[in-house]
DNA sequence: CTACATGCAAACGGTTTGCACGTGT
DNA sequence: ACACGTGCAAACCGTTTGCATGTAG
């Protein structure tokens, strides 16, 4: 439900863009909206090429940029010089957890550290745009 | 004073590790602890140039690097691909307000905010390690 | 038929590394 | 004397780009 309103979305970035709808972008946007979220581009890549070996890594990396242009995607850097990317879910926006130990990057939400960067930012004549939150650690299982 | 702590604890770390105390090691810790925060690698090897031309890139990478592993600086990344530097205020944490328009970054230290990201930590059972916090929008003086 | 998209390989940009030479201890 | 440090240039790694060819509209 949920994806096919993404995929109506990018449908009508590419048409007032002036771009074009492609297999390679159909392929991409199903592959994508129906993986884990937070993979790397490579990983990405890699998991997309075993079905369809012909694809190359520079459209994958343009195609998920132009997500992240149309609105269906962020686009994330965590310190490991690897560019990430997930599917935006509308409205609620979430953090992450990253476990240092496995890799293995959960979400949170939290209205009141919101609530708190919105004051910090005012208290600084900041106009906020977008903010990033990220808790470096062990996870439940890395830690035993 | 705290800048003669730091350049200390250096001191020791060089020791402790049985590494060498060097020319180069001197300029470039006297000129990182003299100078702004947040510098890029590449910015503070410009300016170090200026009045040192022999020095080399390679030798400010491997020095800062010197610093984080110290304990004297954090290094840290914020979305632009460059790896920057600050020399550690020692005991309390800060998170910075990041200006898209001019580069400019604040600091800024919120109690509230640190202790609401221990809980969230703690109901996933991650065990916290560090954080990075990041806000991002125009500064007063851009926004008008 | 035209403009955009693709795959490939080469370029890029910041960082890291190998190496021959230099220098603290 | 020996081990570590330095400067240089080359390697690296993920990402981006130029180009000849393919394909949607």
């Amino acid at each position: 439900m949920k994806r096919e309103k993404k995929k109506g979305v990018f449908r009508e970035f590419i048409v007032r863009e002036g771009l074009k709808s492609t297999r390679q972008r159909d392929i991409i946007i199903d592959f994508f909206l129906s993986s884990k979220s937070h993979m790397s581009v490579e990983e990405l890549y890699r998991k997309l090429r075993a079905r369809h070996p012909s694809i190359g890594y520079a459209t994958v990396c343009r195609t998920l940029k132009l997500f992240a242009q149309s609105g269906i995607a962020h686009e994330m850097r965590f310190g490991d010089g690897q560019t990430r990317y997930e599917p935006v879910a509308e409205g609620e926006h979430h953090d992450h957890l990253v476990c240092t130990g496995c890799g293995t990057i959960a979400e949170f939400e939290n209205k009141t550290i919101e609530e708190l960067q919105a004051g910090v930012a005012d208290s600084h004549g900041f106009l906020i745009h977008s903010h990033k939150l990220e808790l470096y650690g062990l996870c439940a299982r890395c830690r035993k």
